[in-house]
RNA sequence: GGCGGGGUAGCCAAGUGGUAAGGCAGGGCUCUGCAAAAGCCUCAUCCGUCGGUUCGAUUCCGACCCUCGCCUCCA
């Protein structure tokens, strides 16, 4: 099924054609941390929505190239740097590891690569270097180079390619002094922004004198070099159409005179309790945070896979809980599912993949996949009661859960081992219950509790859940 | 001020010009020594308000109210 995304350049749901011309290549490139602090939960909405669009075109039988760049230079960093007295490797590489184990914990795959911004200069200053000559960069009197949006418009060049710009009647933002520019115009952006003293060790030559990259370039440097002059799919967060992503257009297009990104994807922001997530209200949550709670990984990123990759999305402690009792249900059947097939395979059964693929395919509705999802397990459930099931119908179910589990990543959680001590009291309980003890069987049970073991009577004998 | 999203059950969240998916919570039942766990069943005369178009609107149009985001730090 032809999979339909919204292109944010044209505003509108359009059909997904990779520009490989055997269609299966597929150039994608999502923006990455700035890696000054933890990332927090409205951050991983995002990496779990390009997953998911990875994971997508994957699943359609794309061969995906991921790219996701590591911003480890940056205004923010370069203050922390000075602030803790340690050095920018030192000092990004702390959260630059924490970011990638975070995103295996979500159960995001990762990406083919995954570029520094700190080794991409020559790359960056490669491409400064094309603007300036083509007349489209400057160099200022404070040292530093900008992008000139007239200069570019000159050229027959569309700035505002994103959303609708009214470049006169642009408020200067606020916490941006503007006599600290010696830009020829507001809407200019640095390109290479020339050492100052505050920048202590951080900087790099250059044929324009010392100093390091502005932001944006170097994302259109790391995806140019990555993806080629133009490439399939740009993704990041909604807030990054403008200014970033607009200027990523502006520098690559300026740069190279040919068309930059074929189909550019926005995920929206999520709220957090109901409420925009800040600090001061307490309701600013990291992974870590989440997982300190007792969460897990997966519990977060169904959670963040509930809705839909553009609408506003309100992240709750109690739709957390809702989503580990969620899980669990599709657990509890995908493990009898199992035990039933044993060591027999079987090709998917249809029903549930088609289902699945038909939402994911309409600008990936991820809801309407789940509710196939669950209407499929509620279907198995009822079948698994009436013992209508046999091995190969139980593989074929299994078999195509795992087909979709493929895009959605929760995974079937591990059994978890049962520790001696465990399996102990649980056999004394079974005897006691044989001897109608029901007084010593109960106080076991409790026992079990309090360490964390629920165990539960089946008709085929007993079952211990780690709690 | 400019531009752009939203308002659907207690909570979260899909969706359609023809009468409301799914999840969580709640209620009932089955199972059980009792529980728990699990499973099954149930749970919106109604989709922000007011008008309009229509045989028919939650879905289209208009106005209004509320809310969120971006406007050069930002996922």
């Amino acid at each position: 099924m032809a999979l339909k995304l919204f292109n944010t350049l044209t505003r509108s749901v359009q059909e997904f054609k990779p520009l490989d011309a055997g269609g299966k290549k597929v150039g994608m490139y999502c923006c990455g941390p700035t890696v000054y602090d933890f990332a927090h939960i409205g951050n991983w909405r995002t990496f779990v929505f390009a997953d998911l669009v990875r994971r997508t075109l994957e699943f359609s039988g794309n061969d995906v190239t991921h790219v996701m760049n590591i911003t480890d230079v940056e205004d923010k960093i370069i203050k922390r740097v000075r602030e803790t007295q340690t050095t920018l490797r030192e000092f990004t590489g702390k959260f630059e590891a924490a970011f990638l184990d975070d995103l295996k914990a979500l159960g995001c795959r990762e990406p083919h690569q995954k570029p520094r911004a700190t080794e991409s200069i020559a790359e960056i200053i490669a491409l400064i270097e094309k603007l300036i000559a083509r007349g489209i960069a400057y160099q200022a009197n404070d040292g530093s180079v900008y992008f000139s949006i007239a200069k570019y418009q000159g050229c027959g060049c569309h700035y505002g390619q994103l959303l609708k710009l009214n470049l006169d009647e642009m408020r200067a933002g606020e916490r941006v002094a503007s006599d600290e520019y010696e830009k020829e115009s507001i809407a200019d952006f640095a390109l290479w922004k020339a050492r100052v003293p505050d920048d202590g060790d951080v900087f790099w030559p250059s044929p324009f004198g010392a100093g390091r990259p502005g932001w944006h370039i170097e994302c259109s440097a790391m995806s140019i070099k990555a993806l080629g002059e133009t490439f399939d799919l740009h993704l990041g967060g909604e807030d990054l159409k403008f200014p970033h992503h607009e200027d990523e257009i502006a520098q690559s297009e300026g740069a190279t005179g040919k068309p930059f990104v074929k189909f550019w994807l926005h995920g929206a922001h999520l709220l957090v309790e109901g409420r925009k997530m800040s600090k001061s209200l307490g309701n600013f949550f990291t992974l870590r945070d989440l997982l300190a709670k007792g969460f897990t990984g997966r519990e977060v990123r169904y959670l963040l896979l509930t809705a839909h990759y553009r609408e506003t999305f309100n992240f709750t402690l109690d739709g957390l809980h809702g989503a580990k009792t969620a899980l669990a249900r599709i657990d509890e059947c995908v493990g009898k599912l199992r035990e039933l097939a044993g060591g027999v395979t079987a090709a998917p059964e249809s029903g549930l993949p088609e289902q699945f693929s038909a939402a994911l395919a309409d600008d990936l509705n991820i809801s309407a996949a789940w509710g196939a999802v669950f209407k499929w397990v509620s279907a198995a459930n009822k079948r698994l009661a009436e013992n209508s099931m046999n091995a190969p119908a139980a593989a074929a179910a299994l078999a195509a859960w795992e087909k979709v589990d493929s895009v959605l990543g929760v995974g079937v959680n591990s059994e978890a081992e049962i520790p001696a001590e465990i399996s102990a009291l649980a056999a004394e309980r079974t005897a006691a219950k044989k001897a109608k003890d029901f007084k010593r069987a109960d106080a076991i049970r409790d026992e079990l509790k309090a360490k964390g073991w629920v165990i539960e009577d089946t008709p085929k004998g007993i079952k211990l859940k780690k709690n």
